[in-house]
DNA sequence: CTGGGTGCAAAATCTTTGCAGATCC
DNA sequence: GGATCTGCAAAGATTTTGCACCCAG
């Protein structure tokens, strides 16, 4: 089923990592290069990418999207609902227990093959909201 | 609450609200502007992108965003919940209720302030089940 | 050694924007 | 006639990729 690809251990993807963990997850591709950039001031963004990309295939990582133009990614703990700010695009994990039964209840509905589902609340997060009225 | 803005009629405009009824929703700009080229064969994509954004500040259409890379567009009916094609992009409406009481819910455990919620099942829609295995 | 990984820069994708002229009211 | 819209093309933002060199195994 999962791919059996070799892949060498590199101090960029193992640098990557640890920014992620440090950061506490939920980080743009950005936010990574800048921080393994303190340590690692050769590498490039492209490198990033392509690290982020192959530790998704792989499952160590996954992509939380967001409508705020730019992929994030956390670790591939344990999966977790989000609270996703409008205004900022930050994220927050979200206490609420993830709901298996939703996803029995909808494929009874359906021809569509569920296979899992996904649940963001959005709103506005602490910070957010002593600087907007909106 | 909404802002009052001004926006006279446009021939274009009408054109990229009837291609996406006519489509019937969870369109993509590209797919809106070739639709619409039928019959404006001078339409120009910056213009379908102008409209779409105006359309969707205006509360007339719903931006739906997947993993595939491009923004998507609905028809800003009632809200409702979205299956996900995780192979080709596809979405479909779920027939499944929205359930407000999971804002309440989410709200009582949180400082941030939750507005909505948007729950999303990610799987194969029945074309990809045929083609796809994994 | 040798194939995967990297840095660099160019390219690809999707979306926005500046400008001059056309259009609606 | 004047503000709004449009078409066009250039610019932006984010992500991917080709290539030559480097390094882990």
């Amino acid at each position: 089923m999962t791919a059996i690809v070799k892949h060498r251990k590199s101090t960029q993807r193992e640098a990557i990592l640890e920014a992620i963990r440090t950061r506490g997850g939920h980080s743009t591709a950005d936010q990574i290069y800048e921080a393994v950039r303190l340590k690692h001031p050769r590498i490039s963004l492209g490198t990033v990418y392509r690290n982020l990309r192959m530790l998704c295939d792989q499952g160590e990582l996954r992509e939380v999207n967001t409508d705020h133009g730019y992929g994030r990614f956390e670790i591939a703990g344990h999966p977790h609902y989000h609270l996703v700010c409008r205004r900022c695009g930050e994220i927050e994990d979200c206490p609420l227990p993830v709901d298996k039964s939703l996803e029995h209840r909808m494929q009874a509905l359906t021809m569509f093959r569920v296979e899992q589902h996904r649940l963001d609340f959005i709103g506005l997060c602490c910070k957010c909201q002593s600087l907007a009225q909106t």
